[in-house]
DNA sequence: AATTAGCATGCATACGTATGCGTCATTCGA
DNA sequence: TCGAATGACGCATACGTATGCATGCTAATT
C-alpha cells in the first residue's frame, strides 16, 4: 500500500492526510511534545501510508543538533580499533546518534576535522590520531565536545581536550615486574610510534619498572605500530651469534604477533623457552591458540563507556560547558604462554582454552 | 585571529564582513560558480577571519544531496570487513562523499536501514547483512540506490538491488581442483552462515569442482563464520581413532585460522603434513608465518571500486536510473603452506616471504 | 456555578544555504 | 561606433522541520 513517491514526502503531506497541522506531525515524532494519543496514532498511521521520514537534516537546521559523532582513524589493521569502533557504534545507536566515520593514514588530522565540522557533528571522537591545538580550541570555540580516544594531548596544551585512555603506565611497569620476576634479565622493548602517547607512556612505565628492580632496558627497537616493521625491528635485534635478549615487550599485541612469527619461524628461537613475549591491548587474536599472548589488556568497554560519559556530559549542559577530564581506564595483565612465568605463579594463573 | 563565537557564524555574517550579497558567499563555495576570483577571494578571506563553514544540513535541505553514504556492517572481527571498511571511506571521500556507520549483529536491516532514510543519505552499501526486498523496494521509492557488498539479494527477488561480489563459485570450484589434484580424496567443508550467498555460492563451487572428479564432499560441519565454532565444529569433525578427512576447505580465512588452531593445538596433527587447510579471503592475517594459508583471495581494491563506480553510475543519471547490476569480481588462489601442493605444480608458486 | 489550571492544537516564523531571474557592466565582433 | 553577448552580482524564494505564542477546550478546584 506504500505510494511509489517521486518526490520527498514532508510533514505537510502526512499532515494533510491526517487532517491536522504540521505542527502536530512534528510534535507526533518529537518524544515527549505535546499531542494527545489519538492524534499521534492518527499522524503515524498516516505518515506509515504515505512512507515519511523526517528529515534529519532539516531537523538538525532547527535544533542545531546533528546527532551525529564524527569519529576519525588511522589505520584499522590493528583489531583493537575496530573492536573498539564497533562497540562504540552500538553504544551510541543504543542513545539515538551515529556515527560519521573519517579515516585517514596521514597523522594530520586538520583538515579532516574541518571536513567533520560541516556536518555539525555534536562530538568528535579522535582514536589513534593526534589534533593540533590550534584545531582544538577551533572546535572548542565551536561547542564541539573532543574526546582523544587512546591518546592524550601533549603536555603543554593539555587541559584543552578531554581524552580516555587505559593506565599505560601502570601497564608498562606490571610487565616490567613480571618479566624480571619471571628471572628475565636482558629485557628488551619495541617501540611504536615514538611520538604515539601511547609509546611514551608504556615505555616509561616499562622504564620505571625495571629501574625498580635495578635494572634498563637492554634493547630496543622501533615498530611504529606496524607489521611489517616489527617484524623488520625483530630481526635487527636478534642478531644470530651475539648475545640474545631474554624477553621482549612489543607496545602492542598486533606488534607482538610479528615478533613472535619472525623469532619462531626466521629465527628459529622458542616462544618462551628462548625468549619470552608480552604484548599490549589484548585483542581477540591474542587469545588464539598459536600465539596464546601474555599481555597487558586495554579494557575496550570501559574505555567506550567513558568516552561516552564524557560526550553526554557535555551534550547535557552546553551552557556551562565542563572541564576537560583526562580518563584513565585501569587494566590488568592478562598472563598466556608467551612468557615465562615467575616461580611464584602458579600454572592456574593461565588458564588455556584448551584444557577446561 | 580567530573570533571566538557562541553562536552560529552564517554566509550572511560573511557577507557583511566582505561587502558583499549572501549569493556571492554562497557561490565561492560552490565549485563552479559564476564569481570573479578577487571577490572569491575576499570571501574566503572574510570566511577565514570568521571562521565560517558552510553548514551541510542546510545545504542538504536545499540540494537534496547529503554527500553521505549508509554502511550497514554486522561484524569486525573478521579482517575482511574492516580492511574494505578502509578502502571504501578512504576512496568515498576523495570524491567528497563521507560514511555514515551502522552496526547490527542481528541479521534484520530493516530498521536499521529505516534509521539511516532520515538522513537521506546519496547511497546505502550493505555489507554482510541482507535486506528484505520490501525495505529494496523501499529506497528504490526514494530513489536511493543501494549496493550489497559481499551479498546477493535472494532468488526470488534478485534484479531490484545491485550487488558487488567476487567470483564465489569459481572460487570453490578453484579450491576443490586444487586439493583434488594435491592428492586429497576425503575433503571436508566447513560452512559459514548457512543462509548467507556468500556460503551457498562457495559450497556450490565446491561441490561442482569435487563432482568433476567423481568426488563430493566428505564430511561436512558449520562454523556460522565464528572463531569459536569454526573451532568447535573442528573438534567435532576430527575425532581421534576415526577415519579423518585429509583435507578442509574454510568458508573464511577467519574461521580457518580456527580450524588450524584446533587441528594443531588441541588435535596434535600437522598442517599441511596431515590435513591440508584452504581459507577463503586472502585477509592480512593470511600471510603471517604462524598461518600462512593457502586461500582465495576476494580482491578488496576491485570490488571497493566496482561499487564506487555503482554508486556515482546511481548519482550521475538520477533520472533515468540505470538497471541494477550484479558485479562479480574475479579473484584468483593465493597459495602458501597450508595445503599439500598438486604434484605438477613447483614450488616456485609459493615464494615463503621468510626465503626472499 | 464560577474560576483556574492544564492540555492539545494551529499559526507563524526561523534555521542557513542554493539558485532562478533580472539587472548592470564589460567585452567582443563587424 | 553600436548592438549583442557574456559574465558578475543581488534579490527573493524555497528546502522541511521545530517551537514560542496564543487560543480554545476540558477537567479540577473552591
Amino acid at each position: 500500500m506504500m505510494a511509489t513517491m517521486k518526490t520527498q514526502v514532508t510533514s505537510f503531506d502526512v499532515a494533510r492526510l491526517a487532517q491536522v497541522s504540521q505542527s502536530a506531525v512534528s510534535r507526533a515524532f518529537t518524544p515527549g511534545a505535546s499531542v494527545s494519543e489519538v492524534t499521534r496514532a492518527r499522524v503515524l498511521d498516516a505518515a506509515q501510508k504515505l512512507g515519511y521520514r523526517p528529515n534529519a537534516h532539516a531537523r538538525s537546521l532547527i535544533t542545531g543538533r546533528s546527532r551525529i559523532i564524527g569519529l576519525v582513524l588511522s589505520y584499522l589493521e590493528n583489531l583493537f580499533y575496530p573492536v573498539a569502533l564497533q562497540r562504540l557504534a552500538e553504544r551510541l545507536q543504543r542513545d539515538g546518534y551515529h556515527v560519521l566515520l573519517f579515516v585517514n593514514q596521514n597523522p594530520n588530522a586538520d583538515e579532516l576535522v574541518s571536513e567533520i565540522l560541516h556536518y555539525h557533528v555534536d562530538g568528535i571522537v579522535l582514536a589513534a590520531t593526534t589534533l593540533s591545538s590550534a584545531l582544538a580550541r577551533n572546535c572548542a570555540d565551536a561547542d564541539i565536545p573532543v574526546v582523544l580516544f587512546n591518546r592524550v594531548m601533549a603536555q603543554g596544551s593539555a587541559g584543552a581536550v578531554s581524552s580516555v585512555r587505559s593506565d599505560n603506565v601502570a601497564g608498562g611497569r606490571e610487565v616490567a615486574d613480571f618479566l624480571v620476576r619471571g628471572g628475565h634479565r636482558r629485557v628488551a622493548y619495541i617501540a611504536g610510534n615514538e611520538e604515539s602517547s601511547t609509546n611514551l607512556e608504556r615505555e616509561r612505565g616499562f622504564r620505571e619498572g625495571l629501574a625498580g628492580h635495578g635494572l634498563h632496558i637492554w634493547a630496543r627497537a622501533t615498530g611504529n605500530y606496524d607489521f611489517e616493521q616489527a617484524r623488520q625491528a625483530t630481526l635487527d635485534m636478534f642478531v644470530p651469534g651475539r648475545e640474545l635478549p631474554d624477553a621482549v615487550f612489543v607496545a602492542s599485541d598486533h606488534m607482538a604477533f610479528a615478533v613472535m612469527d619472525a623469532l619462531r619461524f626466521d629465527l628459529k628461537l622458542q616462544v618462551p623457552h628462548n625468549v619470552s613475549v608480552v604484548g599490549f591491548d589484548n585483542v581477540p587474536q591474542a587469545d588464539w591458540g598459536s600465539y596464546r599472548l601474555t599481555t597487558f589488556e586495554q579494557p575496550v568497554d570501559p574505555m567506550i563507556e567513558a568516552t561516552v560519559n564524557l560526550l553526554q556530559a557535555y551534550l547535557r549542559d552546553d551552557d556551562g560547558k565542563p572541564e576537560a577530564r583526562n580518563v584513565v581506564v585501569p587494566g590488568k595483565l592478562i598472563v598466556r604462554e608467551s612468557a615465562r612465568l615467575p616461580t611464584d605463579t602458579p600454572m592456574q594463573a593461565a588458564p588455556s582454552r584448551t584444557t577446561p
